[in-house]
DNA sequence: GGAAAGCACTTTGTATAACAAAGTACTTTG
DNA sequence: CAAAGTACTTTGTTATACAAAGTGCTTTCC
């Protein structure tokens, strides 16, 4: 199925925005493992790919903004990888939030200006 | 020089935004050159690599979005390639707008929910 | 108790864009 | 006439999002 300019355009401007998103989320969880992500997410209109968040996690765990841990539910089941944020993803998250913030304004700005 | 996480992020942000950033400057100019919106944008704080800014605007015409001219200004000097925004570009531009807003709501959404 | 469905994560291949740096080609300045 | 400036192009590198298929385990249901 081929896609239109428009979504490919859509693709493109979700790079480096999810990886904010998950340390917002982070933020203020204790610790969530990847398909709860993913639903949360999806509840919140941010339908991800799984092939994208698994290993966008990995990579965030890789350059030291999150901690993870397995973890098997006593109660039952599959074991699942708990994601955190670390102290390094804690203090990341401003200066990546203020980035967000400053296109934002500066796009307004360009749209203003005459 | 090697880059810092933060930094390849920024990059990544950029992606797709840029395309943004140059639809709503052509919204509100008649024509205008790359090296110009290479300048305006610096003026707005936003600083474009000439290697990105060029290939973007080729590939944005390439798919419809602008359209460009080559003129070589009476008074003086080089020829200049002349973009402007397509029929299509404005309409386009509508729901990449709406997208991006839907974006930032998401994330902040996303910060805000316990 | 065995097949099917579901859970949770991993892996592979493809497409695409931003950047850095070097290159082209012309024009103005000193 | 050389040097600096204007304007755009090209090449190679690095990254990420996605789709689709794969792994391996557990619960459900007849």
């Amino acid at each position: 199925m081929n896609k239109t300019n428009l979504q490919k355009w859509s693709i493109q401007l979700r790079k480096g925005f999810l990886e904010l998103c998950v340390l917002e989320h982070l933020a203020r969880q204790e610790a969530v493992y990847g398909l709860e992500i993913l639903q949360r997410f999806k509840q919140q209109g941010l339908d991800v790919n799984e092939g994208t968040l698994y290993p966008l996690l990995n990579r965030m765990e890789q350059n030291g903004w999150l901690l993870s841990e397995w973890q098997t539910p006593a109660a039952s089941g599959h074991p699942r990888r708990f994601y955190s944020l670390s102290d390094a993803g804690r203090e990341g998250l401003v200066p990546m939030r203020e980035e967000y913030a400053s296109n934002t304004k500066i796009l307004t700005s360009i749209r203003e200006s005459k």
